[in-house]
DNA sequence: AACCGTTCCAACCGCAAACGG
DNA sequence: CCCGTTTGCGGTTGGAACGGT
């Protein structure tokens, strides 16, 4: 056999393989790669063509919707990639099943403490380190893309959560500092809304906030660190949210 | 500046399923 | 049905990129 490259595809390579396909389109991966002038195996030409030259592709971060769709499916169907894919368009099995490893995977049931493993993680626990973040559930509240948010209104309704500057709980709206109970009361469409710091110290006007459209795969029941962890990482998750 | 540890993703591998002669 | 070939899937890994020291 000929020689056979192997690792990361250079452009050219990968505009062989474009200008191939689009003249003839996609007939055999095993015999392709040679009539398309490229020094590789036909599966490391269809898995460079799916997951990274198909035009019709997604680009960027998740939504929050690709997300919600993710973790409700995982729940369900378990590590079935490919059938997950199918549900969301324009992502690829390989990509979804990265993206689960590295963002949600840690926030299925393990009690493990909450520290910041990744980069943007760190960064996000450097940048609130100052102020005691607080989670409010506030049903009030309508129109999820809504961010002139009147917390006024809607405090008499609400829920909280408080916790200090290493995210341990400090206090909560209930009695016996239950943080399941208040994740569970929660349902489809409430809104959750996570501030970067107290709304007593700072006014509700001028605090930065945003809100998040609340799912019903978020009350899995966890150790309350995880419930925490879990809300960052899709703050994190969403591209248009900045602190 | 150099080194080290961590994170993340592109790409690999082995196996299973589907195909077709 | 059998068997060789092709395609698809999921687990794993190599290495680039990055942050910390």
């Amino acid at each position: 056999m000929d020689y056979v490259k192997k690792g990361a595809w250079s452009p050219e390579e990968d505009q062989k393989m474009i200008d191939y396909i689009m003249q003839y389109r996609i007939w055999n991966w095993s015999h392709m790669p040679k009539f398309a002038g490229l020094s590789r195996t036909g599966k490391s030409c269809r898995l460079r063509w799916i997951n990274y030259l198909k035009p019709d592709l997604k680009k960027g971060p998740f939504s929050m919707e690709e997300v919600e769709i993710v973790f409700r499916m995982y729940q369900s169907l378990g590590n079935k990639w490919s059938a997950i894919a199918k549900e969301l368009p324009g992502r690829t099995d390989n990509e979804i099943k990265n993206f689960y490893h590295t963002h949600l995977k840690k926030h299925h049931g393990r009690k493990d403490e909450v520290k910041p493993k990744s980069r943007k993680k760190a960064k996000q626990l450097e940048m609130s380190n100052q102020k005691k973040p607080l989670i409010t559930t506030c049903p009030n509240i309508e129109g999820p893309n809504d961010q002139s948010l009147d917390f006024t209104n809607s405090s008499s309704s609400s829920s909280y959560i408080t916790f200090d500057e290493n995210y341990e709980i400090l206090e909560t709206s209930n009695q016996d500092n239950d943080v399941t109970s208040i994740v569970n009361q929660v349902h489809d469409d409430d809104n959750i809304v996570i501030l970067e710091s107290n709304p007593e110290s700072s006014t509700s006007s001028s605090s930065s906030s945003v809100d998040l459209h609340i799912n019903d795969f978020m009350d899995v029941s966890v150790h309350s660190s995880n419930v925490v962890d879990f809300w960052l990482e899709l703050y994190l998750a969403a591209d248009n949210l900045k602190i």
